[in-house]
DNA sequence: GTAGAGCAGTGACATTTGTCACGATTTGAC
DNA sequence: GTCAAATCGTGACAAATGTCACTGCTCTAC
């Protein structure tokens, strides 16, 4: 089919804060060919309710309590033929990564003016590909995680303020063991402490 | 003047991400009796902006860079004749304090419906206050901060990857003085680490 | 004026963390 | 089979961090 008037598009929001979806939902139900027909305030029900509606596409915010927005976006993707434009205010390279794994269609952050994002959702429809050029720009160069699994699952647990012995309870790992993959991290990524080797890992995605 | 027929309330938004800013629009200017006059991602421009168009309610998200919700609140409500209410992600205790003494009409948390929105608007235009019941009462329940300014200062640090000697320095004190602010903080706060007492202090919005 | 609170510092000490060197496995590649 | 890399562990050590006791100083309140 090559038509080229503009088709109705079904729409399925999923944003953990009220405020926000309400605001997209407005500004999206204003465009004539754009209708929202699901809002939901967590992964969970975002997979459900796109199983229910079948929208042709869903408009997931990555950052969700419980199921994130890549999460939804495999259990969607492996249920339901729809596209996934993953929304996200932290834009980091690894997550890209991780959201181009999971088959999404669009990666916009949320500095992207307003006008653009129904543009998008069109692209996305017609069958297109949308990712923010910032972001793909910056994971283009930045390098590869040089951490072994080992390592970031110990940085993930110093993200919050645990100490070497809790991590390797959690981990059922030797203390030393665990001071061991910190270290080693640290010197990987040039850090201080093991609470700055986290961050850093954070900040590029790769936990 | 008495009367009830609904007044034409002009608006300012002030909101680091594109995309909200121009969701919020969207939604607010649905409204018959609201119009968004001037719309800006900073709190330096917010204030600008608030003296060159005058608006009768300015909208300003917490989080900005620069000058944040509460800092541009107080530079405009002292120089222009407006109402201010401010939008926040992470409803803090302490933070609403803040907000209260700076002389702010509204404080809403981003879960608040979408729909409420525009009434607490025009509440704030007809002379209310606006504050969220929950974090209202959140604020009242939490008790006064415990610390002094020197522990907060040396906390404020902590919540960032610096070693003691860099606070020290930073702070013009002793490394021992400082490891002294950080335990009794400690102490007070019944953490165990400084990084989880910093983390404690600014989750009730008290750094 | 004096008692209490906060501020700034010192020194001693125990604990936690980070570093290093070294084994013993397992696993996949060649 | 052999090699390299990742995994899991130990023990020893230095540096950073947290705890405690104690000394002054300057305000403020009563």
């Amino acid at each position: 089919m090559t038509t080229t008037e503009p088709r109705h598009i079904r729409l399925l929001i999923a944003d953990d804060e009220h405020l926000i979806r309400g605001a997209l939902s407005a500004l999206l139900n204003l465009e004539p060919d754009i209708e929202v027909v699901a809002s939901v305030d967590n992964g969970v029900a975002a997979a459900e309710q796109a199983l229910a509606t079948k929208p042709d596409v869903c408009l997931l915010d990555l950052e969700m309590p419980g199921a994130d927005g890549i999460e939804a976006a495999a259990r969607i993707l492996s249920t339901v033929a729809t596209k996934v434009v993953i929304v996200t205010r932290h834009a980091r390279p690894g997550v890209l990564r991780r959201a181009l794994a999971a088959r999404v269609s669009g990666f916009v952050p949320k500095s992207t003016p307003a006008e653009e994002l129904a543009d998008v959702i069109r692209d996305v429809v017609a069958g297109k590909r949308y990712i923010d050029p910032e972001i793909a720009a910056t994971a283009l160069t930045a390098e590869r995680c040089p951490l072994t699994d080992r390592e970031l699952d110990a940085l993930r647990f110093s993200r919050s303020t645990m100490s070497v012995q809790e991590i390797a309870d959690r981990l059922h790992l030797a203390a030393g063991t665990v001071r061991n993959y910190l270290s080693s991290a640290m010197t990987k990524l040039d850090a201080r402490s093991r609470h700055e080797a986290a961050e850093i890992a954070w900040q590029q995605g790769w936990i």
